[in-house]
DNA sequence: AACTATATAGACCGGTCGGTCTACCCGTCA
DNA sequence: TGACGGGTAGACCGACCGGTCTATATAGTT
């Protein structure tokens, strides 16, 4: 597992059952025997790395403090150096959604649970705010992670988190004005 | 030209050149004939797409009028009416950075290239709007734009264009106050 | 000691990959 | 008429694809 969540992420969805058995030291049955095949496997990988990262915008935001807005606020401040890391390649969940054209792949029921799941997370936070249209903007902080997860991936000279940061104090000002 | 635009749009860039060939009804050495391999075809088909993409932002902000506020929140009216397309698959340019892990692929300048270009045109626009940091501002719209698509592509219920419009709004009108 | 479960190595399968090749066909121009 | 450039059709290449298979080794249980 550790093996895949490294290679799916560097090469993509895309690589190859022997490079990934290969890294791993792990005989080629086994790997059928666990995860039935190839699609298995991505299904888990992106199953574990989904809860890993949940916990990891549990954690930003519990090391921030109890006010809301500083811990919203710390997610694009811990996503700023998600992106600065030499080796990121942009979001693995975007990136596995777009490589799988097969819109039945049990990866995308995942990805889409965990977006939810982040979803959620965020408009907590909300409503402790007494933010009046929580749902919405949980909508639009994730716009604007995915966005900043975009922009990072494909333009590493700019800073997008910071950018992000911005508006997201805008919107969560924005109502009390 | 075309059968490959739409090709490595809904199946992705690791389609084969088989079926490429075979939807466009061509022979497989005119292909190599002409543009040297898959990457060169590939690469030919981002930057044919990019300039269409880069004519239709132009167009749209034409067909707004001339208040430049109006012309920038038009993008993402725009842009709404691409997600709602049924066979809409997320933005073209990041699913081709994602999956091309080569990053010397000459396919990343394409794109690298035509985000500067929108860029530039987005900065064009806060000039003319006598923003007080339109470089940064323009990062910020990319920002949105980028996050649109990939909500877009990733959560098709919801309507994340409508989300950062309200979120532009708000980044053109603070420097006002 | 025998059995079982789980792991390994690796041969093997048909199919597909990107790419090169030969042979042919046809319209243009000399 | 004949040469030729640009196209097509399709065989062919070695490599790799995901997946199945047999045979073997090892650890734990009874």
């Amino acid at each position: 597992m550790e093996a895949a969540k490294e290679l799916t992420y560097k090469q993509g969805v895309g690589v190859g059952v022997d490079a990934l058995l290969k890294v791993a030291n792990v005989a080629r049955r086994s790997l059928y025997e666990h995860f039935g095949g190839k699609d298995g496997l991505i299904t888990e990988v992106l199953r574990l790395t989904a809860a890993e990262d949940e916990a990891a915008y549990r954690q930003t935001m519990e090391a921030a403090g109890d006010d809301p807005r500083r811990r919203l606020l710390a997610v694009f401040d811990w996503l700023g150096g998600i992106i600065a890391a030499p080796d990121f390649r942009g979001c693995r969940y975007l990136a596995a959604e777009l490589a799988l054209a097969d819109p039945d792949h049990p990866g995308h029921a995942v990805t889409r649970r965990y977006r939810e799941r982040v979803h959620d997370l965020l408009e907590r936070e909300l409503r402790a705010l007494d933010h009046p249209q929580p749902a919405h903007a949980a909508d639009q902080l994730l716009l604007l992670i995915d966005g900043t997860l975009a922009v990072g991936a494909s333009r590493r000279d700019t800073r997008p988190a910071a950018a992000a940061r911005q508006l997201a104090e805008q919107l969560l000002d924005a109502p009390r004005r």
